[in-house]
DNA sequence: CACTTGACCTGTCCGC
DNA sequence: TGCGGACAGGTCAAGT
């Protein structure tokens, strides 16, 4: 579900909203969910307080003053919800997101001592939680070998270059999905610059020039940055720390938006499969020489 | 090795 | 309205 835009502002909610607090006790329904030994949570996340909060490619890290840290993959349908102390009555503006938690989709509660709640959801049960000493959450086979952050400062065009170049031989969608490249970039977010870079999603990375993989990378540094700015997008499930949802998808100009005009030219935009996802495309802005 | 395709789950939507 | 199938924002294992 949520890509790296979403995420980063769970991270900023769950930042304000419960840094500082010392969970009670936590709950969890699949092993799935939270695979850890009961005996490790106890003794190191029950009674611990949250030093902060910090994200690494679609990963949450929530770090606790026991030198253990939280890490949550949201996947498809995650959800990470915070429920303060005083419950929204009704009428109020969240009641209707998060006033009935927890419900069937709950697979973990955390209580913290002040009475408030973090509730992780997720329907589809491809998410997770796990509980690691913080000093070997670089050794995560994941974040072993996820790919640099996007909007590291030191992530400038040479590099999403050379990185992209790794997978000369297949499409350009295919290359900006693998998480090895580069961190943080979905399905949403690859549709939305490709085709603010008018390229094909289909085209294959080698055929592609410096010129126009550099025009992509600025792209999607935009497409990122302008999604964080509207608190991410809200298709289907996500939904922030709070409960409430994201503006970006008012300002896609492809991704959902199949059947409808091209922003740019009018033309019908179409939806077909590449590297096996749904993929949106304007069929007369996005081609092979552009 | 590089690359592609299923599998993991549940809920919803679309066409017959 | 009922039912089957396709599909959903991610990643991994297994396949070619």
């Amino acid at each position: 579900m949520p890509e790296l835009p979403e995420v980063e502002t769970v991270r900023r909610g769950l930042e304000k909203l419960i840094v500082g607090k010392t969970i009670k006790n936590v709950h969890h329904d699949t092993e799935k969910s939270f695979p850890n030994d009961p005996v490790v949570v106890s003794e190191f996340l029950v009674g611990a307080k949250v030093v902060s909060v910090g994200r690494r490619a679609k990963v949450l890290l929530i770090d606790m003053d026991s030198d253990y840290t939280l890490m949550v993959h949201l996947k498809m349908t995650g959800q990470l919800v915070f429920v303060g102390e005083e419950r929204f009555g009704a009428g109020h503006p969240n009641e209707s997101l998060v006033g009935s938690l927890p419900d069937k989709s709950t697979r973990v509660t955390i209580m913290f001592e002040d009475g408030s709640h973090l509730y992780f959801n997720d329907q589809r049960k491809f998410g997770w939680m796990k509980l690691l000493p913080t000093s070997l959450v670089v050794e995560e086979p994941f974040m072993k070998k996820v790919g640099p952050e996007p909007l590291d400062v030191s992530f400038t065009d040479i590099i999403f270059i050379q990185r992209i170049r790794k997978r000369a031989n297949t499409s350009i969608k295919a290359a900006l999905l693998d998480q090895t490249v580069l961190a943080g970039v979905g399905n949403i977010y690859a549709d939305e610059s490709l085709w603010g870079a008018r390229i094909h999603p289909e085209e294959m990375v080698k055929d592609i020039d410096d010129k126009r993989l550099k025009k992509l990378h600025h792209e999607l540094l935009y497409v990122l940055k302008l999604s964080i700015e509207k608190g991410g997008s809200t298709d289907r499930n996500y939904v922030n720390a709070e409960g409430k949802k994201g503006s970006y998808i008012d300002f896609a100009r492809v991704f959902r938006r199949e059947k409808l005009p091209c922003p740019r030219c009018g033309t019908v935009i179409e939806k077909s499969k590449v590297a096996g996802r749904g993929t949106h495309t304007c069929p007369k802005c996005q081609h092979a020489s552009a």
